[in-house]
DNA sequence: TTGTTGATTTCGCAA
DNA sequence: TTGCGAAGTCAACAA
């Protein structure tokens, strides 16, 4: 990795057209030819870049990083203050744990927390346009499509409601309600989903860890 | 700005758990106190990373970046390879051009590409649920809500229909065509708007910059 | 390779 | 401040 602070301008031809004014920067040239360009604050997103597989043509006072669908990135650097390189190795990666998966593997081991009496017929359960995260079937035994996410918008309503279209015209398991069940809940989507009569459920993950997933069999 | 080259492995505790086994990899400490830690390949994003506001306190062989809300990064450090600071100053930013806000004004400026003797009737029609792109008439004079994205899925085909079937209630506007306008259409999009009845068009940024705007006055 | 979905999304705008 | 939609989204996974 080389790193190299300079006074520098960036023109991005590409996807679309962007430009940053002189001043002074970061430059970050990983060992897949990427290049980043950051500046001291802001998020971890750099003010502009070049994505991998790109090639880096240095020139006096000119980088040109190009990829192979032409979108070029043009650096004009006017004075460099820094320039080292560092061999890294290749890393490891990154663990992680908490995502939508973890919900929803939680919730199927605690399907009870939706209501008593609860059961789960699936995870998974497929349909003709895609999967639907659990189904369930509850105390009278009617079923339940529930959709899971870490964060509910608009998007999740609609999509659980062509889910609920779709299996409510299979009279095997019509009539099929609908539960949207997430950490948070967008108020929009919460208005549209009780619109449509679908229930909303903000799961906390926390609580749904802590329960013994014995529980199921105190039943 | 603060570069530190080190062997070092990272535990992220917050909206998630994640871990990083110990290994050689950037780590950037930006004037605001964010944190990042790159490794020397993939994209832009940092394998982990803290996001302002933040505070970062350095102990002997350990950091830990916290926030307000208690999510925290800890980054155990064996050795430092390198470690720089580096003053660069407030970055004047991007300047963008060609997202979708543009391909809105140059359509509005050339309806007339959607059909002869196309009027537009006005950009950012309100209605009660959010604002139609384009309101147009067409050469019968019959109204046309245009949705314009640069990339269409099946979201931008929900929202349209929408706005459809809202504009589609009131007799002063009814009936009402759609037209989804985008510079790639997703083909699970395209499938569900033609089943729908609403055209698909793919929109050729350059092309339309091409055309000189003064065409609306030769007609 | 292509398409779809989730993300510690980030970012910008507007109410 | 909050909410919502766009993004050069990126990245992982399935078909």
């Amino acid at each position: 990795m080389r790193l190299v602070i300079a006074r520098c301008s960036v023109d991005y031809v590409g996807r679309l057209t962007a430009h940053l004014p002189m001043a002074t920067r970061l430059l970050m040239v990983k060992a897949d030819g990427s290049v980043l360009v950051h500046a001291d604050g802001g998020s971890y997103k750099p003010l502009n870049w070049m994505s991998p597989p790109c090639r880096l043509e240095e020139g006096p006072g000119e980088w040109r990083v190009v990829n192979r669908s032409g979108e070029e990135l043009r650096i004009t650097i006017e004075e460099i203050a820094h320039d080292t390189a560092h061999e890294l190795g290749i890393d490891p990666g990154l663990r992680k744990d908490g995502v939508e998966a973890h919900l929803q593997e939680l919730l199927a081991e605690h399907v009870r927390t939706l209501g008593d009496g609860w059961r789960l017929v699936r995870r998974e359960f497929p349909t003709a346009i895609g999967p639907v995260d659990l189904m369930c079937r509850d105390a009278a035994g009617l079923g339940v499509a529930v959709e899971i996410k870490r964060r509910a918008t608009i998007d999740a309503v609609e999509q659980l409601t062509r889910y609920l279209e779709l299996l409510n015209r299979d009279p095997l398991l019509a009539p099929v309600a609908g539960v949207l069940a997430a950490q948070s809940i967008a108020p929009q989507a919460r208005t549209l989903a009780e619109d449509r009569g679908i229930r909303c459920v903000v799961l906390d993950y926390d609580e749904l860890r802590g329960i013994p997933s014995t529980e199921m069999t105190l039943f």
